[in-house]
RNA sequence: UCCUCGAUAGCUCAAUGGUAGAGCACCCGGCUGUUAACCGGGGGGUUGCAGGUUCGAGUCCUGCUCGAGGAGCCA
């Protein structure tokens, strides 16, 4: 009697009869024995079908399987070199579960716009198929992290009364008559949590309505923000780095196989270990400037900009210390040097670009309450977050990971748009 | 929003201003170890849309639509 396998566990059936129920990826032919290559979503594995271990029906039925009809398949586990993977199946039954007509996305080359329009297709490929296992392993990695160092997962809402930042579009909905607004990021809300629980970090989607259209950009990502009571800036940032190697090593460790059918040059990932390189933005400006670009004091990094200093070094790179003007209202000054903020980016190598933002914040409540003022924001909606700096204010740090671009740089991707089971991006929300 | 590039068969692409083609997919036939299998045959087109120039436009010009890459902003 067949046991229900998954093709990932074939190595321990061997010299078994075992049924596989997935679908067929692809089918070769020389007449007199066929070749049916079944995926079942834990992996990919050659069928082969055969006048002698087949009844003449289902011979004939292996001959005419079209591409991603779904199947059931018993057959014998065979160790055999001449099979990818290594591993191979006799066929001895087949059934279709259901046959599939004209499959539109086939072994051939296909452009961006076709395949994304087949969102919900593409994702059945190999390629894609192992960018969602590293991107799972990933998140699984970041949890695994801040659970064990003791944070406690606090979601944050999604919609929200008002802007966190002010400064970002936000997307509006209608909330029973009032305007409501797609959370850009759960870091108020953090700041809130940790105070009651110290360690926190929220993981969830975020929304951002602005007109970006670039490799690096997406209108609804993922970000996990960890948001630490009593923590200066220097510990937030040791915090970021040991967990962006712990993702790089889990990674190396469960996906050799993925990153390998991504084609990625895993050397570089090797060399992600902590300490990484901190420079201040005014070292940053020395760097550019040795690059030729000449960037005045004050300016914030463009794409390029951040590319060209994240060239200069081997691991991920923290910029700490912008300019105050270019930063966030809540983000808490340098007291040495009021015109910086207390913050700092990570920039991954290979010109990914920034992965992670964040830093101290400001934890008085005039100097707060001056800055919500300052830039005009509307002073009841911020009331509650002022309260935090009335009742048992602490020094707090904390900073915002992006998932998807981690991901595409994790796997080498040339956009953020693969990084991501449906993309929503400008001008493309379906499927 | 701005800059650059593009749109030809279901897909990926070719076609000096002169009869619109190939590979794959699909259908038919062949092949007992194929690896995006291969070999033979077949069907398949309002060349993104609207104008213009020309004896003649897929090709040149203008406008529009859609898409890609980049900038700004950010994770």
């Amino acid at each position: 009697m067949a046991v229900d396998v998954r093709i990932e566990q074939l190595p321990q059936y061997v010299g078994q009869e075992v049924r596989i129920r997935g679908w067929l990826y692809n089918r070769r032919s020389s007449g007199k024995i066929h070749f049916l290559i079944v995926r079942d979503g834990s992996g990919f594995v050659q069928a082969v079908a055969t006048a002698q271990d087949l009844d003449p029906e289902s011979f004939a039925l292996a001959d005419r399987l079209t591409q991603e009809s779904s199947l059931m398949v018993w057959g014998v586990v065979r160790e055999d070199r001449r099979a990818p993977g290594g591993y191979e199946l006799s066929l001895t039954g087949l059934e279709v579960v259901q046959a599939a007509e004209g499959y539109p996305i086939t072994h051939k080359e296909h452009g961006v716009e076709f395949l994304l329009e087949r969102r919900h297709l593409w994702l059945r490929t190999p390629r894609q198929q192992a960018i969602m296992r590293i991107r799972h392993t990933v998140v699984s990695a970041i949890r695994e992290f801040l659970d064990g160092r003791g944070f406690l997962c606090v979601d944050a809402p999604i919609l929200t009364p008002a802007a966190c930042e002010g400064t970002t579009t936000l997307f509006r909905t209608d909330y029973f008559g009032t305007p409501a607004y797609l959370s850009q990021s759960g870091q108020l809300y953090n700041e809130a949590a940790c105070a009651a629980l110290g360690l926190v970090y929220c993981f969830g989607p975020t929304f951002r309505a602005e007109k970006s259209k670039t490799r690096r950009h997406l209108m609804e990502f993922w970000m996990v923000e960890p948001e630490m009571a009593y923590w200066g800036l220097d510990e937030s940032m040791a915090l970021g780095e040991e967990l962006v190697a712990h993702v790089v090593s889990r990674v190396l460790r469960d996906r050799k196989q993925e990153l390998g059918q991504l084609g990625r040059d895993t050397r570089p990932l090797e060399q992600v270990a902590p300490p990484f390189p901190r420079i201040s933005y005014e070292e940053a400006l020395e760097i550019l400037a040795r690059n030729g670009r000449d960037l005045p004091w004050g300016e914030d990094f463009g794409a390029p900009d951040e590319t060209i200093v994240s060239n200069a070094f081997s691991k991920p790179v923290y910029v700490h210390r912008y300019p105050a003007r270019c930063k966030a209202f809540y983000m808490k000054r340098d007291p040495v040097r009021p015109d910086l903020a207390l913050c700092a980016d990570l920039l991954a190598p290979e010109g990914y670009g920034e992965i992670i933002g964040g830093g101290q914040r400001e934890d008085d409540l005039e100097a707060l309450a001056a800055r919500v003022r300052e830039l005009g924001l509307p002073t009841e909606s911020y009331e509650w977050y002022l309260d935090l700096r009335r009742y048992g204010s602490v020094p707090h740090s904390g900073f915002g990971l992006g998932i998807e671009r981690t991901v595409a740089w994790i796997c080498g991707l040339e956009h953020v748009r693969e990084a991501i089971p449906f993309p929503r991006m400008l001008y493309h929300l379906s499927p």
